[in-house]
DNA sequence: TTCGTAAACTAATGATCGTTAGTTTTGTAT
DNA sequence: ATACAAAACTAACGATCATTAGTTTACGAA
């Protein structure tokens, strides 16, 4: 049984992702709720923080499991193919939050858009040093570091659109065929 | 000597793209113009066509480029390469614009959603046909042809973010480092 | 049954939004 | 200089927003 404050919650997810943050009312998400908009200030204390608590869920989410994969003892390939499954994942379980990381965190209030970004470049950073490693191993190709990060991450936080219109998706093929997509491309 | 609608209409697209279409008012577009929001008004005749209008100018572009390439005679991989470069280019040429193709098509009026959602499914599954040719022509590998579209899509779609942070990079050096990221993968 | 609290409601507030009406300024052609 | 149109301005409109205040309802413990 959810709290009422984690139904809300994502209930707003949904909508914030369909509508945007900006274009979503409290009287929408009440609406969705079947109550009014004043009634869910007993549950939550505003708009911005439902929408900070949010992003900011995730971006810890990603944190700690970036913090696990580097603290392992796991060979520089297998920690590339364990960031790649964790986004896999996380995209599955939280296909609506994930969703508001690529475009709708500009909407963060200050506070929370501080703390965000300091997630999102620690993140960055520690999957830089990763493809850099691999590359000093010879593992893989002479292509700008920087582009292959952002070539990875940009398919990967999309994910979740693709997801969306494909749930029947077995788990584990997916996680197969985006290993194999986004480290040995297309090419034969 | 840029006319003031077209002034208007590029200054639009940097504050769409910085703070979204909706958080973005019309008197942040008049401030930024050095104007009042009313004198807008004598160039455009809504915000909501403001928006339109460069979102369907963006999916025309990808329409008329996508058009020369499949009607060309060129090999299937050179058409895929010419995809590739497509994107760059617009991208270089029109990046706040085509950074509202992502996330922001969604505050589309419903007349202007559907013609931009009829460009992007025609663009989408055109793009699909080369790669099932190319597939057919044992040029590419076995991975699901969805996977394989989804991921070049969201790398290309995604590229003015990383391309406004790397302003510097050569054009050239660019499109090649891209090719041979989105086509022979990252592994040695 | 009664009491107390959690959680729903109605109603209203001030702010901001896109847009319009009406007026004044600016610049150019005669 | 005069006339005219383009384009700026001020002021205001009705709508919608997040949020608050005050009130009523629902419900479990005593």
């Amino acid at each position: 049984m959810l709290s009422k404050k984690q139904e809300i919650s994502n209930c707003a997810a949904r909508l914030f992702r369909k509508k945007g943050y900006k274009a979503t009312s409290m009287r929408d998400i009440a609406d969705a709720m079947d109550m009014k908009a004043a009634s869910l200030y007993n549950h939550i204390s505003s708009k911005e923080e439902l929408f900070s608590e949010l992003l900011l869920k995730m971006a810890k989410l990603f944190t700690k499991g970036m913090e696990e994969i580097t603290q392992s003892s796991l060979s520089t390939s297998a920690k590339l193919e364990r960031l790649i499954t964790l986004h896999v994942h996380l995209t599955i379980e939280h296909t609506d939050a994930i969703s508001l990381i690529n475009g709708e965190w500009v909407h963060l209030p200050p506070d929370a858009m501080k703390q965000y970004v300091t997630h999102r470049d620690d993140y960055e950073r520690e999957f830089r040093t990763i493809i850099d490693q691999g590359k000093q191993e010879g593992l893989y190709s002479d292509i700008d570091t920087d582009i292959i990060l952002f070539s990875i991450l940009s398919t990967l936080r999309t994910l979740y659109s693709w997801y969306s219109k494909n749930r029947e998706y077995n788990t584990i093929e997916l996680e197969n065929q985006m290993l194999r997509c986004l480290l040995q491309g297309i090419s034969k």
